[in-house]
RNA sequence: GGCGGGUUGGCGGAGAGGUUACGCAGCGGAUUGCAAAUCCGUGAAGACCGGUUCGAUUCCGGUACCCGCCUCCA
């Protein structure tokens, strides 16, 4: 069996991983927060964790890996869009709107991470139906001196537990010499953080041991995590910039509260992403969410393929630069798969995936080096020739692009699906201008007189139709700007 | 201020103590009505200063610069 090898984030090093469970590998994901769509920063762990449960299905087979992806609809923005919505004359509770809210988003969230072949998790938990369990857990934490209760709030005792700060190597009179954060009064220790808090009328709120309130952050990734997974579980993964404070609490509240478990064995976490360079930010403008690049014409797996080549502890740079590369590579793919293969809808599942692929996977996620071989595989197939179909070559290059959620591999999918939108017949119409090119080709090609082919060639270039011309035809493909209306006048 | 990470050829971006990374772009050639695509060939690197070593871009130390987190932003 292909041992899979992580860099854990709690030692620092690479390791072999060894599940606790083979028949049931188990891994964490700290997923969104549902009050907005998803920037492109928030497709990074999705991809990522995305590669790795399909690694592990891979490795451990589809029915022996359970990944859990939370929902966080408890929040402030949630709440704050709530009620902005209520005194903009929307009808219905705030609970209500709430739901509407994160129910919206959810659905959002779904349909775009879903366009960046990301597979489902196996379960989607939402904190505000695991309230019960994070009472017990609140109510537990105390009982065991772990946590107090002062001015309607639960806090955290942060020097209750010896090891916090090892996950993001920080000592905690370190960080309060270091703070620049005003501290609550009724905190014992400027650390303690919150697992209860007071809501107000405007707020949502739950009955508890403490009077009516709603969760602090950290909490409901302890109790869903134990829950769904148990006491101890394989891997936890996250974004960087989740170390601290959040993954750190969570440990300190899990260990804390299951003293007899381990929590999370291994710990990942993925680099943050930039933007030509810069951190994305609205401030600088360069802010930009999955459905906005979507609506553009680039295709989600044009977006996966940008991701997968920079490994995932290293800053990750979106730049027009990259996309452009991703969407030749995937071009050659799509003309691989349309002249290597006898069935255009045939389905790859990543089963027989060049073992080279899965091993460059297994060494600590390395997608880049898991595209080299592809690279030089499809290089490969290309020079073997098309005579033979569906040849073991090309169909592990196939599986290998399928096990890296690459199946489609066409990436003008998208912005096919946008011109359709917009009214273009376009099964109907580009066609008919294909075999009007092809006839004009033909006769000018004895004529010798090739200003009709140019002409029509130049009109649909214009209208952001790719004209590719070989002996076997001519083929058009609109890109990313096609704009149908530009073509009427071609009919 | 505290903690962590980074600096590789024109650009992106890996691995490995000694042997061609790879991709994109470029250049030369083949093919092509033109173009695209494809094929063959090709140049180019390891921030700086020391140390360890027979040998370092790869290990160790220092310097400079960049970045992230410390603020319920993935």
């Amino acid at each position: 069996m292909t041992t899979i090898r992580l860099t854990n984030s709690t030692t620092r090093k690479k390791e072999d991983f060894v599940p606790i469970d083979p028949g049931n590998v188990r891994m964490y994901v700290c997923g969104p927060t549902v009050y907005d769509r998803a920037h492109l920063g928030n497709a990074r762990p999705v991809i990522v964790f995305d590669v790795l449960y399909r690694l592990l299905r891979h490795v451990y087979g589809p029915d022996h890996v359970t990944y859990v992806r939370n929902f966080t609809d408890v929040d402030d923005k949630i709440n704050a869009e709530a009620l902005r919505r209520q005194k903009a004359g929307a009808s219905g509770t705030l609970e209500d709107l709430i739901h509407e809210r994160t129910e919206e988003t959810i659905a959002w969230y779904h349909a775009d991470m879903d366009a960046l072949g990301a597979l489902r998790p196996s379960a989607e938990p939402r904190a505000t139906e695991y309230i019960g369990q994070m009472v017990a857990m609140t109510a537990a934490l105390i009982a065991r001196g772990n946590a107090y209760e002062a001015n309607g709030h639960v806090l955290f005792r942060v020097r209750s537990y010896a090891e916090y700060g090892r996950l993001s190597g920080r000592s905690v009179d370190d960080m309060i010499a270091g703070a620049r954060v005003e501290v609550a009064p009724f905190k014992e220790d400027p650390m303690d953080f919150v697992l209860w808090k007071p809501s107000s009328g405007e707020e949502p709120g739950w009955p508890s041991p403490w009077g009516r309130g709603r969760p602090g952050w950290h909490i409901e990734c302890s109790a869903m995590a134990q829950e769904l997974l148990g006491e101890s579980f394989d891997i936890h993964g996250g974004g960087l910039d989740l170390q601290f404070p959040h993954h750190e609490n969570e440990i300190a509240q899990s260990a804390c509260a299951h003293p007899h478990g381990d929590f999370a064995h291994y710990w990942l976490h993925n680099e943050m992403l930039q933007v030509e360079g810069k951190k994305m930010s609205k401030s600088l403008g360069n802010f930009f969410t999955v459905r906005d690049l979507l609506d553009r014409g680039v295709d989600g797996e044009v977006i996966r393929l940008v991701f997968l080549r920079t490994n995932y502890r290293r800053p990750m740079d979106w730049t027009e630069e990259a996309k452009r590369e991703a969407i030749g590579h995937l071009i050659t793919w799509n003309r691989l798969k349309r002249h290597h293969l006898s069935d255009d809808e045939r389905l790859f599942t990543g089963a027989g995936a060049d073992p080279a692929v899965v091993a460059a996977l297994a060494d600590d996620l390395n997608t880049h080096d898991a595209l080299k071989i592809i690279y030089e595989l499809a290089s490969k197939v290309e020079v073997s020739g098309a005579l033979e179909k569906d040849s073991s070559l090309a169909l592990r290059l196939f599986e290998s692009l399928a096990l890296l959620g690459l199946s489609r591999l066409d990436p003008h999918h998208q912005a096919r699906r946008i011109a359709i939108a917009k009214g273009f017949a376009l099964a109907v119409e580009l066609p008919k201008l294909q075999s009007k090119m092809e006839a004009l080709r033909t006769s000018a090609q004895e004529s010798k007189d090739f200003t009709a082919v140019d002409a029509l060639k130049t009109a649909l270039i214009a209208a952001g139709v790719e004209v590719r011309m070989s002996k076997a035809g001519v083929e058009l493909v609109p890109g990313p700007d096609f704009d149908p209306a530009k073509l009427e006048a071609l009919q």
